[in-house]
DNA sequence: TTGAAAGCGATACCAA
DNA sequence: TTGGTATCGCTTTCAA
């Protein structure tokens, strides 16, 4: 028989509240009672109170969910993600809290659903889940506080982010102001079912926030110097990997009408683009400009021009509004700032042929 | 007031069990008194079964606790315990199965015995948590399964692991071979409030068992070739990362009789080494040797020669030992292959002077 | 197909 | 300081 409070209780001669005190208020006891209370559990092969049952007594579960798309084997692969969870961590650390990493397949919404159910949990932080994901509205229903990785202030749950827009607005600018008129882009956002690169013709048909603010921005630029948007190709790259980045840009290197410049949505992407780019021996910023965004350790080694946005206090950030959060709701959003890193990845188009 | 299982039941005039079943076991009721349950429940506010009075009641909990020491953030930047997480978490996907990351700091016990005991969880995976740790004590208490990443058959916990005694050994051997006479050691382990490198004069009394066992290898071969081990310089660095790799390579390369190889734990200690290298102007493998551990994915731009485990592969065995555990206990306990792969920083010792 | 009753294992409050 | 009692919210026989 599994050993419980009450077996230790009666093994002692005293009650179960005793035995409780024993083990989380041990102020609440004299102390040669409290150690042959827990004398006896040891002997007893009592591990301590169960953790679910005083959760649910409580009514706190010391953890919150993190929930990603994907498998989340991805998330630790991208460098945005893991510093974004080291933040997460280093604060939830503060206040005592574990997190629970929430894997959630797009393909089988039952299991994802099931998975948010049954998270024992405080809080969530939804990083990065498409809006169309079922987790989306589960998670609504669920009453428990949630934050998600987007700034925008008229939302009701707290959040925070960059302006992707205006960011990406900046980054496409700079290309512009090179004189780059032949463009195109690499984006990246979860549909259900794409497992390669598709084109994307209507933005605001884009599915995921920050990625449609991203092509926003970018549009912005270009329509910005009279360019003709519809002379633009967006590709969404398959995942948000080099190799994804790589074989949509592929795509984009080997038209007759190569683009001068490319826009990556991110900086693992980018990288992929500059994979494709030395398969094809073209040098980035001067055969064919590229931009990421994100600034991960590794664009300065590659020279990669990109927008800066802040990864670790994104994530400290986040965790502080999920289990501290400001009494204003003003305050439950929050918007952090970019930077355009000009490196060497960008510069002035070839004239070709 | 709260809506509850009991709230939705009365509402709609069934029983309790009714309302559950609606959501855990939707064959056990007609599909229209559901979906009328169901839609009084969404116009209740009732957001579902309570995930922790659940866990209480069937048992489970759907997850893990992954246990780190140091705070969790270390881990995150260790690409390869990125890689191992991300095997597990792999592998607990499959299982329907979340994943508790849960950090502990070495310094305050108590803190970290109360996240082990307020774990709602199924199991934990230990990784690299060191033998002196209460929470090792604490977990045994526990009665959950437990995985280590260790490879230690006679131990009672089940684990996953490398022969890093034999492996390091061969390392050892390869600089041996190439003639190397003074070599030196950066090991790295946690132990009570080393926040600087310390010399390691003892290896038994190392306190982790990884660590020990690569040591040991190490003396295996410096010994083997007829060096006197205690010739040999053994500096453990403060934590698993570059820089304090760097600050205790520099303590090595800046003595008068500088080693002519220098063999580190881990292939981050070994970036941090080249990195002292570099400041000083001296070439990997022309002006001294050095060696790694793991074979992280920037070994390989680094030039570095290395010993190569399994990341992902042990990740997700682990798991899988933890979830699934296979019926006769001998085969809880795995031995994974390494692999000494050879690159441009080893090289024959400079004769100075 | 539905319902009644019995726990799962602990904690909080209040009285002694 | 210690103990009794109610309760947290659900699932699970078993009988109807």
């Amino acid at each position: 028989m599994k050993a419980t409070l009450q077996t230790v209780a009666d093994a002692v001669g005293v009650s179960r509240s005793t035995v409780s005190n024993a083990y989380s208020r041990p102020d609440q006891l004299s102390t040669p009672l409290r150690e042959r209370i827990l004398a006896t559990a040891a002997e007893l092969g009592y591990p301590g109170p169960h953790a679910a049952a005083r959760s649910l007594r409580k009514g706190r579960a010391g953890a919150v969910g993190v929930l990603f798309t994907a498998n989340l084997s991805y998330a630790f692969v991208d460098p945005y993600a893991v510093q974004f969870l080291r933040g997460l961590a280093e604060s939830a650390e503060r206040h005592d809290t574990g997190l629970l990493l929430l894997p959630l397949s797009h393909d089988d919404a039952e299991s994802a659903e099931r998975k948010v159910r049954h998270a024992v949990v405080d809080g969530f932080c939804v990083y990065n889940v498409p809006e169309w994901h079922r987790s989306r509205s589960v998670l609504a229903t669920l009453g428990l506080p949630i934050v998600t990785t987007e700034y925008r202030p008229q939302a009701d749950q707290a959040g925070v982010g960059v302006d992707d827009r205006a960011a990406c607005r900046t980054v496409a600018e700079h290309l512009m102001q090179w004189g780059h008129r032949d463009v195109a882009v690499v984006s990246v956002f979860d549909a259900p079912g794409n497992d390669r690169p598709t084109e994307v013709t209507d933005i605001d048909a884009v599915p995921a926030y920050e990625a449609r603010q991203r092509l926003l921005g970018i549009r912005d630029a270009v329509v910005g110097a009279g360019v003709d948007w519809s002379t633009v190709t967006v590709l969404n790259a398959s995942a948000n990997s080099r190799d994804a980045g790589r074989t949509a840009a592929s795509q984009l290197l080997d038209r007759t009408a190569r683009p001068s410049a490319i826009i990556a949505c991110t900086d693992v992407i980018a990288l992929g683009v500059i994979d494709a780019m030395n398969d094809r021996r073209l040098r980035p910023g001067v055969d064919v400009s590229v931009t990421g965004f994100d600034d991960i350790p590794e664009a300065s080694a590659y020279g990669l021009s990109t927008i800066r946005q802040p990864a670790v206090d994104r994530g400290v950030i986040a965790a502080e509004l999920l289990l501290d959060p400001p009494p204003d709701p003003a305050d439950r959003h929050v918007l952090l700032p970019t930077e355009l890193v000009i490196r060497s990845s960008t510069g002035s188009p070839t004239k070709r042929r």
